[in-house]
DNA sequence: GCCCCTCATCGAAATTTTACGATAGTCCCA
DNA sequence: TGGGACTATCGTAAAATTTCGATGAGGGGC
């Protein structure tokens, strides 16, 4: 994937965000996440059809992304979700739906389209 | 990539929706396209640093996933995004920090964590 | 000390993604 | 009719992701 300059800081902290989200095993953490508000690893691995080594790194993916947090207490590991942010990335899509420094949004883009 | 079995419609949708966000050309396109509303290729082709054909190819990825809508008139192509579906991302985002079948949200989880 | 439980990391194989050039289709203008 | 402008698709090569089993590291109980 080539880099592409230019980019703001928001973009690639979404890129990064998304790319993490965008596994239907990591979803599936992270909703259970929030369900359960606190999931040791083997929690998941039960949840998931998946071997536990593939799970790790799914978690792995998650933490280096922000979207989780989790502690290692030696034995087992507690993971939960990081909630700021979920939040940022929701007002991040909110955004594009709907530009701050513009009043008009996109609905006139929408019509122009058809 | 495993299917998941047991995972919902939300958040099968959601999974191919962060995926199709998962990439910093794309994004950059997304953004774009809330910028000026309407964005013919070669518009974004002149703005990320991408051979057209690989432009060409994100914005299917794109309209695949229901994030952009385009229309091809012949010799020029106009894409918009699609609000609705941004839109529902944004809300799904917040349900997870937010479960609405929960009122407590995700607060005691992360103080857990520490 | 020794074994068991829990979890992370390593190494490898299969699949997917990313990107490009080349090619083909469509429209407009001369 | 021919050429130019604009896009989408195809084929392909490189890179990244996904998944697994095997291995290692760290506590707790016998």
């Amino acid at each position: 994937m080539k880099t592409i300059e230019g980019l703001t800081t928001e973009e690639e902290r979404a890129a990064a965000i998304f790319r993490a989200l965008g596994n239907p095993a990591r979803i599936r953490i992270v909703t259970e996440l929030a369900r359960r508000n606190v999931c040791v690893t083997g929690d998941l691995v039960d949840v998931l059809p998946l071997a536990q080594s593939t799970v790790s790194q799914h978690l792995k993916v998650l933490k280096e992304a922000g979207i989780i947090r989790g502690v290692t207490d030696g034995d087992s590991a507690c993971y939960c979700l990081e909630p700021d942010v979920v939040r940022w990335l929701a007002t991040f899509c909110t955004d594009i739906c709907c530009p701050p420094e513009q009043g008009q949004g996109i609905s006139r883009a929408a019509a122009c389209c058809d």
